[in-house]
DNA sequence: CCTACCGATCGGTAGG
DNA sequence: CCTACCGATCGGTAGG
């Protein structure tokens, strides 16, 4: 054995389990933070080698360019909500129930993922027009599968006949997304505690229910 | 008559009356669509001086620097929500009609400045330290009026007794900022029709009100 | 993954 | 408000 090349730098590939990730991994974790704190265009590529330890120019032997790390993930959170409700659309419960299924598991993405999400919601317009068109249709399927909800809810009769469907449907979406602004973890309450307050309000209203003459 | 001088740019001084306006307040319109558009870093300001048909470092000559600009456009914000909700804080009406004009005052302020609006929301992080404490303030005040708004129509009596006065205001809150990111003028509800549907929405719930027995 | 570098562009200023 | 320019920094590449 002579000169041995540079060992090679972990399995790379994939996802792989147990704590140990790739650089590619820690590269989509540490550029998710600085987009997210910064915004996209005021982090820069040797803010994030820096971070890594790195130089500059080390990241290109990482990724291709700064656009299609913005890209991978935007996508990825879109993924993340996509495949969170996906199910949901096809589930035979009531539609009460799968809405608040549906928050739960929306506002669960939304706090676990609060730098993508931030990213997701800040950034996604400064996609180049094919990774936009993708994100855009994200965003029509997700409104779509809320207004579906909706509608069903007041076929089924658990919701009010007079409602607004698409502005109803809004308002779920300003609850669930807004979210990203202020959940922190280790507050007070979890994600689904949260999801479960609002399905309340939602469902209940805020007026105290018509109340039988007290005795 | 020989070489006479350029032409003095106009009144100048502060907000004149009519459609006429100042140079300042041209740089300040363009400034925030420019940053809405393409985020703060994002923005250059020869792409500013562009849009007003100057060159790059005539822009100074109006404004000390780029980040004087976003303080002004964030601030200017922040005092238009502060303007439309100060006086509600004091208004004797039950607390569910002052949940209807808050919504609905709040809500005109974000549609009816979409841009700086969306300014707001997303550069405010990127302030300097006395500019960010200033926002900071302004947004612990204005949650604080909602929740004490939810406090007093609980004591009223015209909301539930057993609800949640934070994350009832974050929904509120949630509601009307969210529209900045759907809300588009020309569209079909006016901004106080959409603030009315989401107040009778938070109000009466998606539930149907209990029936008595259809006959 | 580093060194060294590229052309482009940034916010801002001097002097008129 | 323009011309001409400053130093700094940007994303990215060549060659190892």
């Amino acid at each position: 054995m002579t000169d041995s090349p540079p060992a090679p730098p972990a399995p790379e590939k994939t996802a792989s389990p147990g704590p140990a990730r790739s650089r590619r991994e820690q590269i989509h974790e540490v550029a998710s933070r600085l987009f997210s704190e910064r915004g996209y265009h005021g982090a820069s590529m040797r803010d994030l080698a820096a971070e890594l330890g790195m130089q500059g120019g080390s990241l290109y032997a990482h990724i291709s360019s700064k656009e299609a790390l913005l890209i991978e993930i935007v996508e990825g959170a879109a993924r993340q909500f996509e495949a969170a409700l996906l199910d949901l659309a096809s589930d035979p419960r009531p539609a009460d129930t799968r809405l608040r299924e549906a928050m739960a598991r929306h506002l669960t993405v939304v706090a676990d993922n609060l730098e993508s999400a931030t990213v997701f919601f800040h950034e996604w317009k400064h996609l180049s027009p094919e990774a936009y068109a993708r994100v855009t249709q994200w965003r029509d399927t997700t409104e779509a599968f809320y207004r579906e909800l909706v509608a069903q809810g007041i076929r089924e009769g658990v919701f009010r006949a007079d409602l607004d469907v698409k502005m109803t449907a809004n308002l779920i979406l300003s609850a669930v997304n807004w979210a990203y602004t202020w959940y922190r973890p280790g507050g007070r309450l979890s994600p689904r505690e949260v999801a479960s307050r609002y399905a309340d309000l939602l469902l209940g209203g805020l007026r105290p229910p018509p109340q039988e003459a007290t005795p």
